[in-house]
RNA sequence: UGGGGUGUAGCCAAGCGGUAAGGCAAGGGACUUUGACUCCCUCAUUCGUAGGUUCGAUCCCUGCCACCCCAGCCA
């Protein structure tokens, strides 16, 4: 549970940084692209920048990547913030944004422009591409690459005065059209774009390009270890030789260091496929507690010291990798085992009459909030004639090894007292409606008669006196175990095109039991819990309170069951 | 096919020339008024593969194989 002292390959560099002088201090930052909801793919990232920062006695600052209006929003902008802070961190270096830069972005592409490291291109986007050349052939020089340096600098003058169409014109950097690495054949720096920006409004109608911003971003905000994932290994050269170009500028010469970003089993991680989720109908929101984004697991009762666990564990390498979801569930359980208040709840109720028990009488009885903290308290219950419990934990006929109640065994209700089955009652068409059972009088927890060993399992109950109906979500992962793992793009990109097919195999995945909704009852203290609120209902699960609930209907959202050997060994022998 | 990466158990992952950590999952047992929790035990003679160097190789060298990333005026 605690974060773990533990290295890795990336704080083993930093290490050596320090050491060989090559940085008095350590200073991240997170960089998220405000287009869309944060999920826990990204927190690998997150966390690690953040943490990064907090180890080394350093700071992490929050940076907005807004460098395309096309696709941004501010409504992004609020709810990473929210979704840092649940998490537990700060961006304790600043909060800033691309476009804050933008004045000296320009300021350098005229700079690079004067010394012959930029031109104004006017090729089209399709003889761009032409003119890149592919994998295994080099590309060729634009025509306009040798312009004069103040013919660019007058075009892209006229760029940013509006005088061009969309298109029509790029600022490229001059590096190499031969290069084996794609990313260094004269990569756009500016292009053309008619969008109101979010925070510039229209200001501007060129915009810098990732490669170029975000390192000059990095610079300028002193940032030492710019830590980011696997596919922008390549693009280390152009991050290095744009930092390299414009070092008077900036305020410090930062590593890039990449790692592994986080896959799941059974659940998708790109925007692209999430999105058609949403819009598909197949999820009720971008916050259904079914999706993996962070407000959709805190609204289904994750936590966020249990996600940070949760990237401590699966560590950090180069190599691709997916995780089983069940580590995740591990995690949780672990910490909502510690925290949540224990309470009783019936998912599938069940009716039982005790037909020794005068109809009248009822009985106070004390149960604890936490068997493992008892300074947590207890709550009172009552106990009468007529209680539910579990259908599950009623068979006629008993199958193999089961200890629950079955004619004829004894089994201990929680907190109660011990009662022996004696039959039960069934409708026209055979369903069990009914079980009766007889009490042992002398059997009340806490009395010495309640010491007596039986056989049978501690069932838990909710007399009828007390029950509250509730409504019980209970979800289990989007897609089906298809022993093949998802295509999962590695990218963030939005663009829809080429998906059908993609589509059609990852909706036929879809696990049509994703969600099963219960009507159940529990004891009152589930009235007065606020939303949010998470519990143990024994021997189900950790459940949080969902927004959904009303007055009279508390809604709770199972976050996991709990660990089931029994279930499991029963599954395995049928 | 060019370039850049990565291959250690079912899934993650340590290991940095001295004889394979840990977690999750799985299996067995103890305890138990949650079939939970907790606690024990089991789970890689072998590190993608074939050679080489070495007294000694998961670690160094060479070849091969597999997978991932790159041909946006996205990030």
């Amino acid at each position: 549970m605690s974060e773990s002292t533990r290295s890795n390959f990336i704080w083993d560099a930093i290490e050596d940084d320090l050491k060989e002088g090559k940085y008095t201090q350590v200073h991240t930052r997170f960089p998220p692209e405000p287009n869309g909801y944060m999920h826990i793919g990204h927190c690998k990232a997150l966390i690690m920048d953040f943490l990064t920062a907090e180890k080394f006695g350093g700071k992490c600052n929050l940076r907005f990547d807004d460098t395309n209006p096309a696709k941004e929003d501010m409504e992004y902008v609020y709810n990473i913030q929210k979704d840092i802070h649940w998490l537990g961190f700060d961006w304790t270096g600043g909060l800033f944004y691309a476009s804050d830069y933008y004045d000296k972005c320009y300021e350098i592409a005229e700079d690079w422009i004067r010394r012959g490291l930029a031109y104004v291109d006017e090729l089209s986007k399709d003889e761009m591409r032409a003119y890149r050349g592919t994998l295994t052939t080099p590309g060729k020089n634009s025509p306009w690459r040798d312009r004069p340096a103040e013919e660019s600098l007058d075009l892209f003058r006229r760029m940013r005065a509006g005088e061009f169409p969309e298109g029509s014109k790029t600022l490229r950097m001059k590096i190499d059209m031969a290069s084996p690495n794609l990313v260094m054949r004269d990569p756009a720096m500016y292009r053309i774009l008619y969008k109101e920006h979010w925070r510039t409004g229209n200001k501007w109608c060129i915009y810098p390009m990732y490669d170029f911003a975000h390192p000059i971003g990095d610079a300028l905000e002193g940032v030492t270890h710019s830590l980011c994932s696997l596919e922008y290994e390549i693009h280390r050269p152009l991050y290095d030789w744009v930092v390299e170009h414009s070092s008077s500028l900036l305020n410090s010469k930062p590593r890039q260091i990449e790692f592994a970003r986080l896959n799941m089993t059974r659940t998708v991680m790109s925007k692209r496929y999430l999105r058609q989720l949403v819009e598909g109908g197949y999820v009720k929101g971008w916050d259904d507690p079914r999706m993996p984004t962070l407000s959709a697991l805190r609204r289904r009762g994750y936590t966020g010291s249990a996600i940070r666990d949760f990237v401590d564990r699966i560590g950090m390498s180069k190599a691709d990798s997916v995780v089983d979801y069940a580590l995740l569930e591990s995690c949780v359980r672990d910490d909502l085992g510690e925290k949540a208040s224990r309470v009783m709840a019936v998912l599938r109720p069940l009716k039982v009459v005790f037909t020794n028990w005068p109809e009248d009488r009822v009985e106070e009885l004390t149960v604890e909030n936490h068997p493992d903290h008892p300074e947590r308290g207890t709550r009172t219950l009552h106990f009468g004639r007529t209680v539910y419990i579990e259908r599950d934990d009623f068979m006629e006929e008993p199958v193999k090894k089961f200890q629950r109640m079955y004619p004829g065994f004894e089994v201990r209700l929680k907190g109660a007292y011990i009662v022996r089955c004696d039959g039960c009652v069934k409708d026209t068409e055979g369903n069990v409606t009914e079980v009766h059972c007889t009490v042992d009088l002398d059997s009340a927890s806490g009395t010495p008669g309640a010491d007596r060993k039986i056989k049978g399992k501690t069932l838990h109950w909710v007399s009828e006196m007390d029950a509250v109906p509730f409504e019980a979500r209970l979800y289990e992962p989007l897609l089906n175990d298809d022993s093949e793992e998802v295509d999962i793009p590695s990218t963030e990109e939005e663009e829809a095109e080429g998906a059908s097919v993609d589509k059609k195999d990852f909706i036929s995945r879809l696990n049509p039991n994703s969600l099963t909704v219960l009507h159940g009852v529990a004891e009152p203290c589930v009235l007065d819990a606020a939303e949010g609120d998470t519990f143990q209902f024994l021997r189900s699960g950790y459940f949080c309170k969902d927004p959904d609930s009303t007055k009279e209907l508390p809604v709770f959202n199972r976050t996991v069951g709990l660990r089931d050997s029994f279930a499991k060994q029963k599954g395995a022998k049928e």
